[in-house]
Formats: C-alpha cells, structure tokens, sequence
DNA sequence: CGGGGGTTTGAGTCCGTTCAAAATACGTGG
DNA sequence: CCACGTATTTTGAACGGACTCAAACCCCCG
C-alpha cells in the first residue's frame, strides 16, 4: 500500500480541481500552476497564515478542511468561513492588496498547495477566465457573508445551530441505512461556537435543547437526524 | 441658476468616477460606458432594485448615498452596506449571475446611473484592469462583512453604534469651529438600528447612555462628538 | 388642528453570558 | 494497556443586556 506521504499529486490529478477556480486553466497554464505550486499536508491545529501578515500568495486545499478565523485585540475570535477540498483560501488578502485580515488553520489533516502571488498574476493576466471565476467566488462569499450578518441579528443560537448542520451536511453528511441523516462534525463544540457567533456553553445548551425535542442526538462528533424537515422548522417563523 | 435635474452629467465629467471602480476607463472605452449609461434621480425611500429580482446591469452612484438591505421570510432586515458618490451597486448579484439578495434604496436624493449588463461584459473583457479593480473592491467588502461579523458576536450595541459613528465620519462629519467633531447622520434611528443588527428602542437607549457620559451629543441627525478618543474607547477593552 | 409615522421611555421577560465546578475525553508516559 | 494530568465539554446558578409590548411623545405635513 502506498503510504501517504509519498503520493506525488499534481494539478492535473487534482481532486478538487473541478470545482475550483482553475478549472477554467489548460494545456500551458496548467502546466504552469503545477511547477509554481508547493504541497504541503497540515495537522488539526497548525496554521496556515496568520492574521497581520502579508500575503506571498494563494492556498488551495486539495484534500481535507480548514478553518478561517478573525481575532480582536481583546481576544474575541469568530469564525468567519470554512474551506474543503477544491476551495482557494487567501485570495481576499492576495486581490486587496493587504496583509491577512484572518488567520487559517487546519481542522482535519489537509493537503494543501501553494502558489507564489507572481504566478497567480501571470496566470491572471494570460487567462481572464480565472479571474471571473473569483469574481463569482467572491460575490458568492459575499453573499455568504451577508445572510450571516442577518442571521445573527434575527435567528436564536439554536436556529443558527440548526442552520450550521443543515450547511455541514453538505460535505460531511450521508444518509444512513435507516434513511436518517448522520453527519460527522469536522468541529471541536469550541469551533462550532466560534462559527455560530457564542459561547461554547451555549452551544453545550443548545445541543442538548435540541436533543431533548428529538430533532437531533448527538454522540461527540457524530450527529444523527431523524428528519431533516425538522431541523429546516428550526430556521423558520423564529 | 440651473435647475438641478437639467443638468446633464457624463461619465467625462462624473466626480465620483476618480475613486470608481471605472476610474481605470479612458478613450472609447470610457465613451462606450457613457452612452451605455442611464441616469435617474431617486428621492429618500425610493427602490432602486428589488431583491429577488433579477440583476439586469450594475448601477453607479454618482451622488447621495443608498442602503442595501437584506430581509427574510419573517420580515426582519437588516442593512448590510451602504454606498455613496462614486460606490458601484449590484455587481454582487451581476458577477455571481444571480437575482438581487438584498434590495436598495436611497437615504438621501441620489443621482443613479444604471449600466446594462451587456456593455459591462463588452467592458470587462476588453479591460482587464475593470476586472481587476471589481476584485479588489469586492475583497474590501468582503473584509467587511467579516469585521461586521466580529464584532457583531464580541461588541455591545453601545460599542457597535460608537464603530458606526466613527464609519459615518469619513463621509458625514466635519469639524467644527470649536475644534469637535459633528455628524450630519444619513440614517434615521430605524436604520441605525439596521446597521447595527438591533431593535429602534435599543438604538434610542445606547444613545441617551452615549449622550449621559458626555461622548457625544444627539439633535435628531445632527451628533456632536467634542472628544473623538472618547468614542474609539467606547469599542476597545469592552 | 388633527392625523400618522417615527422616536423615546417604561416595565417585564427572556436569552445568552459569566463564573464556577463537575464530568468527560484525550494524550502521554510509565 | 493502564494511570495520570490536562484540556475540553457539560451543568448549574446568578446576572445582565437586549427584546417585547405598550404607552407617551414629538415632529412633520396635510
């Protein structure tokens, strides 16, 4: 069995390639992001960047998940976004032009390249429909970012909890044999907090609300859904 | 004296164009934008588009100031933005190649040009540097949204309506004769209370305590801040 | 002068926070 | 593999900030 450390991937091979922004890329260009690219795997907790410092270039996770979180001097933290196989990450520092306004760490083990901001550019410029592709990616966070604002000024910490899970099984969720959903977290209830905007006690109680009124059972990281249509009540008629 | 809604306006002569996102336009280019343009003259109040509806073009502030609001099924809403003379509107919907997620109106009597989403394509791919200034623009944004995030979760509303007074200075404040600082704000109570993701009586309540330690002084729209350190207080160590 | 919307104030309630302690999970070394 | 120390999670009780509902007030306009 070929152990994991010494499978040599490339861009051509790439997974998530599809659905990522260098889909658009072929033939040379491709060729050209696969030589400029540096591959690296992170454990649970190691950082990738860190807020305040500048950016050298673009991430692209291969394989595995990340989190992107926002401090405070005062020691606040939020997470802002996640990102999974095929996502980009850093591009906001890389397109203004600044330094990191967050820092990213690993939440599972992660394959992740990358790429020297020279090459981006030279990408950018010979291949205009790479920077289409971020333009819908940004306007596709931004959108993300926006019905966040909303939902935590208008929705419970259960509701945002709910409506956590509902995008978590997407990516991590599957359909059991008895037709429940089950989803295996990639979130410490820390994590989960940070997303959510609270504290993990309240995450602890809202969790066990939940548990009580039968919508979801939780065991550590594993979730189990009996009916999807109850969690989707949650985020609804508040 | 000319009367305000003859006067006509071109891109050549636009004043909110040199910190637009088009500022990079010349020659036929910068032609082709001006005839592609329509203008409109929008009262406080008034739509400029709806969210949901689908997003036929960009639109270009030329003066005023605008809201972009977000609602729910519930009814609740929120202000995500604001834009004013030379701010671009809409492009979120435009570049993501969905309808509106959030609707706008104008705070103040706005002169609106409206670009068709046609020519905005012809434009951007024969300018990459439009691209490149749209990308930009949308990583600020995007910051933002995330800083909004943060301290939507860490800071008290007294602290969040001191950020957006210090938000509002930039482009509403003037320092007076006395040396202090005032604000002639564009939002009425209910919208200062969309921004900051709360209810109009919280708003009421943050500004008499506001007004009590002496940090700034309210008349209606008119503030009055004699210490602007006193304010920036307000939202560290909380 | 009389609406009518927006704003302010008040009182009561609820949700989420805080602080503290107990329980559980986890990693490490024996 | 178990024992131990540490970190995370959970629970409890008390507190506080923001929300709700309701009424009074104010200002603008007809």
């Amino acid at each position: 069995m070929e152990r994991s450390f010494s499978r040599v991937t490339t861009c051509f091979t790439c997974q998530g390639r599809a659905r990522s922004e260098w889909c658009s890329l072929e033939g040379p260009d491709l060729q050209h992001l696969n030589s400029a690219r540096v591959t690296n795997v992170y454990q649970p907790g190691q950082v990738i960047f860190y807020q305040g410092n500048p950016c050298l270039g673009i991430y692209c996770v291969e394989t595995g998940t990340v989190a992107i979180r926002r401090h405070d001097i005062n020691g606040n933290s939020v997470i802002v976004r996640m990102a999974s196989g095929g996502d980009t990450l850093g591009y906001r520092a890389f397109f203004a032009g600044e330094p990191y306004r967050a820092s990213s760490d690993a939440l599972e083990p992660s394959r992740i390249c990358f790429i020297d901001k020279n090459a981006v550019r030279q990408l950018l410029d010979r291949n205009p429909a790479l920077g289409h592709a971020f333009l819908r990616r940004m306007a596709t966070d931004l959108d993300g970012a926006e019905e966040a604002k909303l939902h935590a000024s208008s929705l419970s910490v259960r509701a945002r909890l709910s409506h956590l899970l509902l995008v978590l099984k997407d990516r991590f969720g599957n359909v059991g044999d008895d037709g429940a959903l089950e989803i295996t977290l990639p979130l410490s209830r820390q994590d989960m907090a940070a997303m959510v905007g609270t504290r993990p006690e309240t995450i602890a109680r809202a969790v066990r609300a939940l548990e009580i009124d039968g919508v979801a059972s939780f065991d550590g990281r594993r979730v189990v859904v009996p009916d999807l249509d109850d969690l989707l009540d949650e985020i609804e008629a508040e």
